[in-house]
DNA sequence: GAACTACATTGAACTACTTCAATAAACGCT
DNA sequence: AGCGTTTATTGAAGTAGTTCAATGTAGTTC
């Protein structure tokens, strides 16, 4: 069978086994959208009505501050990842975040209806969830520590160390504001680097 | 039945139904352990053996910075939270963090083992974890987004505002270090406050 | 109730970072 | 190729925060 989900497929493959008919219920659940650089997947004061898995290409989830109106970097995310505001999307409440396209993407999306209804069908799911939130709960205090303990040029060595394809694939000031810094001090950083 | 463990299952019940039996099940997964203040539930460099649910008191977790010495805290758990280092527990993996008592505790405690057992036994649990890793995702992402904005004056009022049990059961320079800014900050944020 | 320990306050000096502004390079488009 | 737009660089000035050190306060132990 050829499908675009095979990356989600091969993703959730890793934590469960699917038999060949939980395959075919769990595909159909699910919708691949292309998604063009700048446009949203959600606007803020919305209702995130997806969950949504990147197949291809990378988006950006920030908040708008309403004193500077700068945008703040809340996550970054590119293949194999997954990106939605799922407290929105599980509670149902207005949304704070905007998550818009940075390159071309496709996207596996999933509404909450049909995230319940394959959570009814295939209950071991929950276990793959369980694990992937596991993993970004670590994540996340790592990136807390981090942000807390180290200075501007060790956690932005330790930011290209850990995740190269995302510097690779996304322009510095979206880098900078992830990682609590302005986009003149990567700069700064990475002239000194290279002496 | 009378149970230390009764705060644990209140909680799970609140997202799971389980039956009387699954009850008796689940309840013999526990241990409950004190710890007087001081006292270390986890040490860095230790594989973490147990999940932990705070029935009462409060814990910190930390990590000391090799450079400065510093203790940098990670996070902060009175009652009712869940306080370990999950990507120890689950990988066997060696853990960075300490995590101490900081008032006299009852901790409820589960092996890994057992911890796969009761998963076996009562698959929904799953879906438990599942939905309790969410919300401190969601959490983890606010505390990103607020260290990277916010000044310190409206992080820390931002935090009283959020935890005020948590501004009450620990000390000052704890909850500093939580917020990433130094314990004077918070005493002359709270001087300002005053006036 | 003195003496110790743990925690909190205050102010002065310092610094890692930001902001601003101007220039430069890179990228896409016709 | 050339033009506009977006992204990156560089330096100078400013600041929100830290660090340090000294003093103060509260809770514990004998």
């Amino acid at each position: 069978m050829e499908t675009k989900l095979q990356l989600l497929l091969d993703h959730v493959s890793k934590w469960v086994n699917l038999s060949p008919d939980e395959v075919a219920i769990f595909l159909q659940h699910w919708e691949v959208q292309e998604f063009q650089k700048g446009e949203y997947v959600l606007y803020n004061g919305k209702i995130c009505q997806y969950d949504a898995f990147l197949l291809t290409g990378s988006v950006k989830g920030y908040y708008i501050d309403p004193v500077t109106a700068k945008e703040e970097i809340v996550f970054l995310a590119i293949a194999d990842w997954w990106a939605s505001d799922l407290e929105s999307f599980h509670q149902g409440s207005p949304s704070m975040l905007n998550i818009q396209v940075v390159s071309d993407a496709e996207l596996a999306l999933i509404s909450k209806s049909n995230f319940e209804s394959l959570m009814r069908m295939i209950p071991k799911l929950e276990r793959y969830f369980r694990i992937i939130l596991q993993g970004y709960t670590s994540a996340l205090l790592r990136r807390v520590y981090m942000r807390n303990a180290l200075p501007a040029r060790e956690r932005y060595l330790q930011f290209i160390g850990q995740y190269p394809a995302l510097n690779q694939n996304l322009p510095q000031y979206l880098i900078a504001s992830y990682l609590g810094m302005s986009a003149e001090m990567v700069s700064k950083i990475r002239a000194e680097l290279k002496s």
